[in-house]
DNA sequence: AGTATATTTGCAATGATGTTGCAAGTTTTA
DNA sequence: TAAAACTTGCAACATCATTGCAAATATACT
């Protein structure tokens, strides 16, 4: 699974990556820098988690999240993502309860109405509340 | 104008929260920690603009903004702002051209559908695309 | 208006977060 | 298995943001 990834993705393997990867697919929610840091403990240095990180992102593994606190968060991407060209036109959703930050793939961003003369290109958005699992 | 403002809000009028404040009447779109510092010159403390654009978040004065690429963006705040008590549910517009971000206070956020158990309590949308003014 | 009280400011120190160059270590390739 | 390519850790550095405290400024009171 994780090694199938790395390989798809012509990265080489190694101990960081499998580990940061598995943490992703572990999780159900999204994870910020420090969360990594802290699962992982002292096994790698910080540098590494921010290379991993960015790695993943330019793969179109993982992608970077919007949050209200203006903090960064990640989250696997779902298939139909390619190394530079994201394709998370999706909502995401912060649950105020359980503090966790969802991709709802399902749920695409709706279109919405401009002033004349605006040209959308790209568009996202978060929503907070409380999620499936807090209610 | 500047003075009703601060005096409404119950706040002290100094020479830093006038600029501060006339900084954003005057500007039509979002400002930045560092566009302030900019803009004030050598005039105060960074942590002067740090602590009065705290004071003016939490008066209602003005807001932040969602930002792609994780800085802090601030703009004012139509009427219906009261402290402690945002109100702005409105699109975010940023502009890849003049790279300006814009709240489009006119533009509501529209309703979305969520999967079963998700209670949605607020919720905010960040475009980007080609403003009025560069097209 | 002048003084007491409350608030705000600047400075210095500190912390959190993220980046870069380079040598040492690991993985891949052939 | 050895050479080439890539990744890691360390140290240094840059940026951004926060806090305590004394000095300065603004407001309230008589």
């Amino acid at each position: 699974m994780v090694l199938d990834i790395l390989k798809k993705n012509q990265l080489s393997v190694t101990e960081g990556r499998k580990k940061i990867l598995e943490l992703f697919i572990n999780s159900n929610g999204a994870l910020a820098h420090a969360d990594i840091e802290k699962s992982t403990g002292e096994i790698f240095d910080r540098v590494t988690v921010y290379r991993t990180l960015q790695t993943f992102v330019e793969k179109g593994i993982i992608h970077l999240i919007p949050t209200t606190d203006n903090s960064i968060l990640y989250a696997l991407c779902s298939d139909n993502c390619e190394a530079g060209h994201h394709h998370d036109n999706h909502v995401h959703f912060v649950c105020t309860v359980c503090n966790k930050t969802i991709c709802l793939d399902e749920v695409t961003v709706p279109q919405v109405q401009l002033p004349k003369g605006f040209k959308p290109n790209h568009m996202q958005m978060l929503v907070s509340g409380i999620c499936g699992d807090c209610k």
